[in-house]
DNA sequence: GATTCGTGGTC
DNA sequence: TGACCAAGAAT
């Protein structure tokens, strides 16, 4: 038996013993039956999952999959629903290109996933780990799925002690020679769970790892620095202003983001631009805005954010240049994204109530 | 290959 | 408390 034989072979014994009971999931027993997950549930989880923690998406999944149970319907859902439900989720083009996804789906394809890891990426939203996630999840297909999880174990076992994104190309291959021709679903999955609860990114678990005795890393004493990774950018300090008009029946003064870039599609507070130096622009509407005292902080991936906040009472007949008003009894905070729920929230702190 | 794109948890 | 990090994709 090789070593990669081995290695799959170990891994795969511990996943039936430890697998993780996961909403999306049909377990190891089901799947040693033949039964595969469906693919909607699976592509869905695949794409929240990504960049994004399993505690953080359980419960959205369930939400999700509870208000669109297939594809069908969620291809029926509006865009502003969709965008709601994904609001707090980051990373708000997921939301956008899971929609045409559904829709190509739904209208193109008889309401079918391809069952191919090609036919999957030529998806919006599914790039080349997705794709092998769910050919090999959902469909079984001996397809190699490489995700942070991966590179991280895969690093470890061979020891590679090339920093990413360099060595991503042999950590690649490394990781296709490990895929088993029975059970590659399981296989993936496993490779997930081991990165997720043993071989995590900091403190692994070596003692309880299945794979301790096979691995390249562990036996050199270096594990748990790999993989190792090019150093970051600093995020600089970006500034802006950002108004809560409130009119006399109550609405809110909102207006929806353009489709591409930050917080894409989403709806928001009007206000300037996020820049080092921001230049003062008009608000939105006629009125005396007042400042809020203090400050809003929020990071982002690239860039901390320190927003001023303004805000107004607008009279019942204002016709704002810019966004709309959302009346108080639509107006949910959780539909907008944390940056601009912590605006909503600091303005009511700062004694803001509108009439 | 390098950038852009969110958020909440963790140490 | 601030930096780091998580089942990446699109450009």
């Amino acid at each position: 038996m090789t070593h990669e034989r081995r290695i799959a072979a170990t891994l795969l014994a511990w996943y039936d013993a430890n697998a993780r009971d996961l909403p999306w999931r049909t377990g190891p027993d089901a799947a040693r039956a033949g039964l595969r997950p469906d693919p909607y549930r699976v592509w869905l989880s695949e794409v929240m999952l990504q960049q994004t923690t399993v505690a953080a998406v359980r419960d959205r999944f369930l939400r999700f999959v509870e208000r669109w149970p297939d594809v069908a319907a969620l291809a029926a859902a509006p865009d502003a629903e969709v965008m709601a439900e994904w609001a707090g989720l980051g990373y708000y083009a997921r939301a956008r290109n899971l929609l045409a996804c559904a829709r190509i789906v739904a209208r193109d394809l008889d309401g079918q996933f391809p069952r191919s890891r090609a036919g999957l990426q030529a998806l919006p939203g599914i790039g080349p780990y997705t794709a092998a996630a769910i050919a090999a999840i959902a469909f079984d297909l001996p397809e190699c799925a490489v995700d942070g999880n991966v590179e991280r174990v895969v690093a470890r076992l061979f020891a590679v002690a090339e920093p990413l994104p360099a060595a991503r190309a042999r950590i690649g291959s490394l990781a296709a020679a490990l895929v088993p021709g029975d059970r590659p679903g399981d296989h993936t999955q496993a490779m997930m769970d081991l990165g997720a609860t043993i071989c995590t990114p900091r403190n692994p678990d070596c003692d309880a790892c299945p794979l301790r005795a096979l691995c390249g890393g562990h036996a050199r004493g270096i594990a748990a620095d790999l993989p190792r990774k090019a150093p970051k950018a600093a995020k600089p300090v970006r500034r802006g202003i950002a108004y809560v008009g409130r009119r006399a029946d109550g609405a809110w003064l909102l207006e929806r983001r353009p489709a591409r870039g930050l917080l894409g599609g989403m709806l928001g507070w009007p206000g300037t631009e996020w820049t080092v130096s921001p230049a003062r622009p008009a608000p939105p509407a006629r009125a005396e805005w007042r400042a809020v005292p203090g400050e809003v902080r929020h990071t982002f991936t690239h860039f901390h954010l320190a927003l001023s906040v303004m805000v107004a009472e607008l009279p019942a007949g204002a016709n704002p240049e810019r966004g709309e008003f959302i009346a108080s009894d639509h107006f949910r905070p959780a539909d907008l994204p944390t940056v601009m729920r912590k605006v909503h929230a600091h303005a009511l702190a700062g004694g803001f109530e509108g009439h």
